[in-house]
DNA sequence: TCTGGGGTCCTAGGACCC
DNA sequence: TCTGGGGTCCTAGGACCC
């Protein structure tokens, strides 16, 4: 099993996990002792090996098709509308990808984005169509077959608040929604839902998005390996996230204006508290050093003592591109292109030689409070160090 | 007695996704 | 003792404009 950030909770389970009963989501404390009663093994999760595979499997995926969203680190929409033979092309995805990559990869084919997942969740959940399924080559009768086994929750786009909403007025099956009125479900819901039902049709609402678009919110939080009280430790945490999300800014060539700092003690702790604050800059911006300033700034508003806190947040509002950006009328001159020059060596150092080899003293050395991952597996594929040795 | 019509922008909060 | 992180979109309501 894999677990989440600061090995809190269960967010992957092989299959022998599951058969063992260690259930989605559940707290790891909750299931360490099954390591030594039957075997069960928890790695931390290792986002250099993710992102890297992941890469590599999207890149080999947009061969196959004229048009790719890459919608999540393990799931993308392939366009294979002019393509001859999608089933064929299905097939020789799932093949390519197990030999280049030893990947087990799963392929869902229909007119929408919604049927196409509901498609590829019935590839993965059943034996006997070896990875690759076809709503569209089904007729009408098998399609309203396939709908009516599909419980409504488990559609793309319906969460726990809809399902319970929608099962309130009888509709439990993806069959039931797209039988429904479209005006009314548009009216008493949203059009997000109504969406969905005319997506369920066969009539494609969502299109596919272009690749590379940049964030219009760019977020870094961590909760600590252990409760933080000081105010001085909170400052290197935030220090530290207001940097990682001022790197992801600058990969996506933005900048921001908006600094909002979150702190929270534990949702499970009797003395729980929780506040944000937010720091509007006079102009927007890309620079470390301006925006950790402009973090711990909003960080001294909203520390209080006393609390034992558990995590913290940097995120950047108003993030918008750098090119044709306002710039300051009163920022002194010259200050921009030293600042330009300044975060582009700044890069290039620790995108050469690793990160944190140049960091703000700001961060800390020692940071007490890292998050943990005491089992994490090696970067087999991102890190020199961690190659993996056929022969020693 | 009777007080317009047509917009935009912003924000907070809710819902969803992986 | 121990309970993740990072996003998107939509809506309602307020404030404002001419």
């Amino acid at each position: 099993m894999v677990l989440s950030n600061n090995d809190g909770c269960v967010v992957s389970r092989s299959n022998e996990a599951k058969d063992i009963g260690v259930a989605m989501g559940v707290p790891y404390f909750k299931v360490a002792h099954l390591e030594k009663q039957k075997g069960l093994i928890a790695r931390s999760s290792n986002y250099a090996l993710y992102g890297d595979m992941s890469a590599r499997v999207m890149k080999l995926l947009g061969e196959f098709a004229p048009g790719q969203e890459v919608y999540s680190i393990d799931e993308c929409f392939l366009s294979v509308g002019g393509l001859p033979n999608p089933v064929q092309t299905g097939r020789d995805i799932k093949s390519t990808v197990k030999q280049l990559l030893g990947l087990p990869v799963c392929v869902g084919i229909a007119p929408t984005k919604t049927l196409a997942k509901l498609s590829n969740n019935i590839a993965k959940s059943t034996q006997r169509f070896n990875g690759v399924f076809d709503y569209s080559a089904l007729s009408e009768e098998k399609q309203a077959q396939v709908l009516k086994a599909m419980a409504v929750s488990k559609v793309w786009g319906i969460g726990r608040n809809l399902n319970e909403k929608l099962q309130s007025r009888g509709i439990y099956t993806a069959y039931d929604l797209r039988q429904a009125d479209a005006d009314q479900i548009g009216k008493l819901y949203s059009v997000v839902v109504k969406r969905t039902l005319l997506e369920l049709r066969g009539e494609a609402c969502i299109g596919l998005e272009h690749v590379g678009e940049a964030r219009k919110q760019i977020l870094s939080s961590r909760s600590f390996g252990r409760n933080v009280f000081e105010l001085s430790e909170l400052e290197e945490a935030v220090s530290q996230y207001a940097t990682r999300a001022c790197e992801k800014l600058r990969r996506d060539c933005s900048v921001t204006s908006e600094v909002q700092v979150s702190v929270r003690t534990s949702a499970y702790s009797d003395n729980s508290f929780a506040d944000s604050k937010v720091i509007v800059l006079p102009y927007a911006t890309d620079d470390t050093m301006i925006l950790v300033k402009a973090a711990i700034q909003a960080l001294r508003q909203v520390y209080q003592k006393g609390y034992s806190y558990q995590k913290a947040s940097v995120s950047f509002g108003k993030v918008q591109p750098k090119e044709g950006r306002q710039i300051s009328l009163f920022a002194p001159s010259g200050a921009e292109e030293k600042s330009e020059k300044m975060m582009k060596a700044l890069d290039a150092a620790n995108s050469r030689w690793g990160r944190g080899t140049i960091f703000l003293a700001a961060e800390g050395i020692e940071k007490p409070w890292q998050m943990k991952a005491e089992h994490k597996s090696p970067a087999y594929t991102s890190d020199w160090n961690d190659i993996p040795r056929v022969r020693a």
